[in-house]
DNA sequence: ACCTGAACACCGTTCAAGT
DNA sequence: ACCTGAACACCGTTCAAGT
């Protein structure tokens, strides 16, 4: 049974998705395909390259058309709330995102797309790159959160305070405020960036 | 060789700031501190345990006596650098913090420190629930990416731009400006918080 | 190009038994 | 209270060889 790289990560998305990352093997993942796990080997060079690739994968599916229309602070939104929506699609996927992020790997896409929304408040390109990362944290830490708590919620034991997206909201919101004040102090009428 | 439980924890810090997280294995932190790996259970019932107290230790260690003066505003910057610094100070620090939190273990003190700082905005509670959760998010994901590059960078290859303080610190400064722009425009001058 | 078979050097965890 | 010894059921990765 010959199979591409496409057809491994998207059983790797199936494994993710029925039995969670713990049980995302190398070797589990090899007998789903009906291969030795030294097959995939042939087109991944590690498991981490391989995990790369389907965090990206995951965040591609989640991906819908761009919204051109609305304020900068509209698509900001829509970015976070796309990414958080895209993650908790599959089980343990903010784990798995986060991972991949963490060993500089990957989602560099949805990175681009909510620089792009910030860049259009007119902040300066250094606030822009700033602002981003921090929204980007933001996401990624709450999405984990709230995933974590639903998970562990429909396992079985929490007394802890449920996680929901409205304290994501929140901390966007407090971000782009930040971004407004800051450039509406800086430069209250015009549109486009300076360097200082 | 009789072990108590901080012996333990302390070993298992010295294997994570020499070796690495990879490194620090059950098996690996038995053979260091002399013992079968079994032997560790009699102290923690699971790894994921140990690593919630090694992260709880690292965070102790890196706590320095509360600077009671100044704004709330200064002494939520100073809550998220110190916050900081802890887990820059240990090899892998934020990874095994991020780690721990992820599960949903660990982390409280700084948690409430951060809180109480927040709380001095006279913010509602959610709003300072919230704000506190965002700004945690925001300092483990920045030092998660600056400590990552840091290391790779001093491993061998990286091409990528670095990350240093000065990102954290804008993307607090955001956060607190949004808290401050939200509570002036529902209050005013009263110091006190209101449920709404 | 894609895969097999076999090996290497490891893991976390359990459990009866020892002192 | 703290630990041993032995086992169970796994890991990721490499590499010569096959088609």
């Amino acid at each position: 049974m010959r199979n591409h790289r496409e057809d491994v990560v998207d059983q790797a998305l199936r494994v993710l998705d029925t039995y969670g990352l713990a049980d995302l093997t190398m070797r589990r993942l090899a007998k789903e395909l009906g291969v030795q796990p030294s097959a995939l080997y042939h087109h991944f060079p590690s498991k981490q390259l391989l995990l790369a690739a389907v965090a990206d994968e995951l965040l591609a599916r989640g991906a819908r058309p761009q919204t051109a229309g609305g304020t900068w602070e509209e698509r900001a939104r829509a970015c976070c709330t796309q990414l958080r929506d895209a993650m908790l699609a599959y089980r343990d996927g903010a784990e798995v995102v986060a991972t991949v992020h963490a060993f500089g790997l990957g989602a560099q896409a949805p990175e681009r797309a909510l620089a792009d929304a910030v860049a259009g408040s007119g902040a300066a390109p250094d606030l822009v790159r700033a602002a981003t990362r921090t929204l980007l944290h933001l996401v990624f830490g709450h999405t984990l959160d709230e995933q974590t708590h639903l998970q562990a919620g429909s396992a079985g034991a929490i007394d802890d305070d449920p996680r929901d997206r409205s304290d994501l909201e929140v901390g966007v919101g407090l971000v782009l405020d930040g971004i407004r004040a800051r450039t509406a102090a800086h430069r209250p009428e015009t549109p486009t960036s300076r360097t200082p």
